[in-house]
Formats: C-alpha cells, structure tokens, sequence
RNA sequence: UCCACCGUAGCUCAAUUGGCAGAGCAACCGGCUGUUAACCGGUUGGUUCCUGGUUCGAGUCCAGGCGGUGGAGCCA
C-alpha cells in the first residue's frame, strides 16, 4: 500500500513511492515536461509530470489541469536543489495521478491584484502562501499564549459575549436584540474575570471581542481576539513582570516554530530577538517630556513622514506618539501611570498622585502601537462606587461589580492582550485585517 | 463623524486639448525535457460604477448618488 503523506514531511520519503493529496497552485510545462506546484495545507512541492513516464494518456490529462484543481498524486521523492516549494529542494516523480476535479477558472493569478479585489475574494485568498504562512503564525501565537498561561496555573474561564451593560462605557458597542431586551456584544472579559478570580485565583479568558468604533485604520477591526489574563493578590509592578515574560515566550516561541513561515513573508527576525525581559519603563509624565522635546526637535514619524503633533499632558497619545515612543526603544515599551481621565473607571488610583492611576500599556516597536492595556483594579467598593458614579455610569449595572469588592476583597491586576495586532507586528505585516480569517472591518461584512 | 484618494475586459492598468475602447496577464488553440510570475505564435474577451446635464461628439467636463481604499479621533 502506497502510504500517504504531507508534504510538510516530504524529506522524510526520499527514494520512496508516495501518495500525496492537494491543489494544484501553478503549472508550467515544456513539450513533453509539466512542472506541477502543489499544495496539500502542510506546505508545497513540485510534482514533475514526464510524458514518457506517465504515457500519452495521462500526459494530455496533466495538461488539461487548471489552478486550483484538486488531485492526488503518486510518485516517487526526490531531492533537487531546484525544485521550488515549502519546504523546498524535494520534488516528486509524477507515476500516477487521479484528478479529483478540474477548477474553474481561478479569479486570483500570480500577478498583482488590489485590496478590494483580495477582500471580497478573501475565501479565496486564504489559499496563497503568504495567508497561509501567516495564518501559521496565527495558530503558534494562540498555542504559546495558551501554554504559557496553563502552564503557570491560569486558569482558562470563558466569559460571555451576550452582555447586559458597558464593559468599560467608553467605546461604542454593537447593539442586539435579545428576545425584546437591549444586550450588547462584549468588549472585554475582564469584568466577569473580576469576579472569577476570586472563585480561582488566576484566570483567563480568550475569545472574540467586539467594538463597534467607526474606525477605518490599519490597527482596527470590528471583530478581534484578545486574552485577558487576570491575577489575584498581584499589583502593577508584578504585572507587568508577568507581561514580559508572557510576551517574550510567545515572541521566542514564535520565532523558533515559524522560521520558514516568517522567511516566506520576509520578514526581518532580527528585531524579534530582542524581545527579552526586561522590558524599558516610562511613565507617562516621561513619554509627554519625550514628546515635547522631539517635537522641538522637529521629529517626523512614519509611515508618511508627518511632523509629530504636540500634546498636552492629560491627553491620550495618537498612534503617531506611540510610533515615536517605541520607535527609542530596540524592544517593547511599557508606559505606565496613565492620566485617569483617559483610563477606563476601575483603575486603581496612584497613592498621592489621584490624577493618574497605576495603569500601563505596553508598545510594539516598528509602529505596530499598543498590543496590550492593562492595570492595577481598584479594590476598594467605596472609591469604586465614587468612580462609577462621577462618570455617570449606570449604578445598577455594576453592582455586581461592586460587590465583588465587599466579600474579601484583594489587590488585583489583568490585562489583555490583541491576537491581530501582536501577529500583525510578529509577521511585520503593514494591515492586521491580514492577522485573521475574515476580517470585519468597517463597512466590509462579507465574505 | 471628519479629511484625502480611487472606480475602464476575469485581474493590473493605459487612453494626448472632449474625437475609432487599448496593452500585459488570465482563459482557449498550437509548439517546446528543468520551469520558478516560463517562453514563442494565434484566438476570444467591454453596461468605461449608477442617474442626470453640457456638447455635433463624453472613459474624459459638470451635478447628485453608490461602492471601495487610506488616514484622524477612539481603542487592542
């Protein structure tokens, strides 16, 4: 029985006669040779089609093959140094083949198409090696995240995504119907983590979040991923120590599971390597002095090479300021100490220093801008309540929140982290609606 | 919500001052034993986003609309 294999595990066959299943990306042929590139999921071969090898019959059918055509191939592995795929240098000698079925005419081609075009045949694109290889990165970035945080006594408990209220009554919602009441899609877990922690001590909840922002930008989706891990007994500081190491193992892992992945999208590696604890530190009081001085210096900012605009200290940056920030720093920023008027209501205040709160968001360098939010937790009920209360939030709404501070409460901190921008920035992609499946952006719904 | 740009063959684009609707690729037919976006010869392919206007004549100019892309704000 000829045994079946992936082509990801070709070089393990050489000199043996295989069957492999697949697509056909590209043919080319020359008289009596056609050169079958191949892709089966794992990665891509070429399969060399001879006619005297294969007889008149089946050469006329290989030629009769189009892009996209599903077949199964059997043949012998060989390694030839010329030979193009994934990896590459091992081809088969085409013996057999069985055509499962003759594609249509294949709408994407090796030349260049633009964005909406791609997008509205995104079921379509997937299919390319480029969205293959970062869809691989997706994948290894969600299997570190989950095995560092398992690995260290998280706990995964998912929180639900029909929601009665505001996460953090800030940024606007998708409203739906639920059986004649108002819910909303969640934007974050971390309220319910909240609660959670107390019932197990270290938690996280991984899943799609939602935000319904009228925002048409690289760094924006409708729909997104985020884990928010959420510890008890843990303050700032130890926080962010958590942070670091937690981006550093799934930045290291990534590098060492996906090199040939990270080489087909050619990206450079060598900023990666960096990412090693200790991250740098600023506060914001720091970043704004930074800011001012490059804006007196005349700083222009990538991608446009724009003047960097000034701020005033109390303002949340722009992703202009966050671009410059990072860009000082050969790994990635935190920032710490955040003005409370642009944090969210449940960050726990400073001691002396009420107007800003011991929160932090960490950077990724090379622009890709804020990969995580995350803070200390106000822990007492009172100053909670006075919070809710001053941003004229809907009391009744968190009283379960609130509660959570009255029966044993604790220090406690959390923080999420975006899955599309960390693998935007990891595969040094310039969009992160390339970081996921189907992409809900802004006005594109389908496919 | 605001600002900018774009819409011509399946795809990427061109079309001079307003004057015959074009090319490359894809598809189809033929040729070639080492192709890497192969190459060579041939064939097919159009609601120029929509509606209205100006004009002898509109892909081109004007008005309105629709769709898309990029960015700002906001955020991960």
């Amino acid at each position: 029985m000829t045994p079946l294999i992936r082509i990801c595990d070709v070089k393990e066959y050489i000199g043996e006669t295989v069957q492999v299943r697949g697509w056909l990306q590209r043919r080319t042929g020359k008289g009596k040779i056609n050169f079958l590139r191949v892709r089966d999921g794992s990665g891509s071969f070429q399969a060399v089609a001879f006619r005297p090898t294969l007889g008149d019959d089946l050469f006329a059918q290989v030629k009769s093959l189009t892009t996209e055509s599903s077949l199964l191939l059997t043949g012998v592995i060989k390694a030839d140094e010329r030979a193009p795929g994934i990896p590459g240098g091992y081809e088969m000698d085409v013996c057999d083949i069985e055509i499962v079925q003759i594609a249509e005419p294949y709408p994407i081609t090796p030349k260049e198409h633009g964005i909406e075009f791609l997008l509205d045949n995104r079921h379509l694109w997937l299919r390319s090696n480029r969205q293959w290889a970062i869809a691989r990165v997706r994948t290894t970035v969600i299997r570190a995240i989950r095995d560092w945080l398992d690995d260290r006594g998280f706990m995964n408990v998912d929180t639900p995504i029909l929601t009665p209220a505001a996460g953090e009554g800030t940024t606007t919602l998708f409203e739906i119907d639920y059986h004649g009441v108002p819910a909303f899609l969640a934007q974050t877990g971390q309220l319910y983590n909240e609660a959670n922690i107390f019932a197990f001590g270290k938690v996280y909840c991984f899943g799609p979040t939602f935000r319904a922002e009228k925002s048409k930008t690289r760094r924006h989706l409708q729909e997104f991923w985020m884990v928010e891990p959420e510890i008890a007994f843990c303050k700032l500081e130890e926080l962010l120590q958590i942070e670091e190491q937690f981006v550093s193992y799934v930045v290291q892992t990534t590098l060492q599971k996906c090199a040939a992945e990270l080489q087909l999208l050619e990206r450079d590696t060598g900023l990666l390597q960096n990412v090693k604890p200790p991250f740098p530190r600023i506060s914001y009081d720091e970043a704004v002095e930074k800011i001012h001085a490059a804006v007196q210096a005349g700083v222009t900012v990538p991608p446009n090479d724009e003047a960097l605009a000034d701020i005033v200290w109390g303002e949340d940056f722009g992703a202009p300021h966050e671009t410059y920030l990072a860009s000082q720093f050969d790994r990635p920023l935190f920032v710490t100490h955040y003005p409370t008027v642009c944090k969210a209501f449940y960050m726990e205040p400073e001691p002396g220093r009420p107007e800003v709160c011991r929160s932090a968001d960490l950077l990724a360098p090379e622009g890709y801008g804020e990969i995580i939010g995350g803070s200390e937790r106000m822990s007492d009920p009172d100053m909670l309540l006075a919070a809710i209360e001053k941003q004229k939030l809907p009391q009744e709404a968190y009283h379960w929140y609130i509660e959570l501070r009255r029966y044993g409460s604790v220090p406690h901190s959390g923080f999420g982290l975006g899955l599309e921008r960390t693998v935007s920035w990891l595969t040094g992609i310039s969009h992160l609606r390339e970081a996921i499946a189907f992409p809900r952006t802004l006005g594109r719904l389908t496919p």
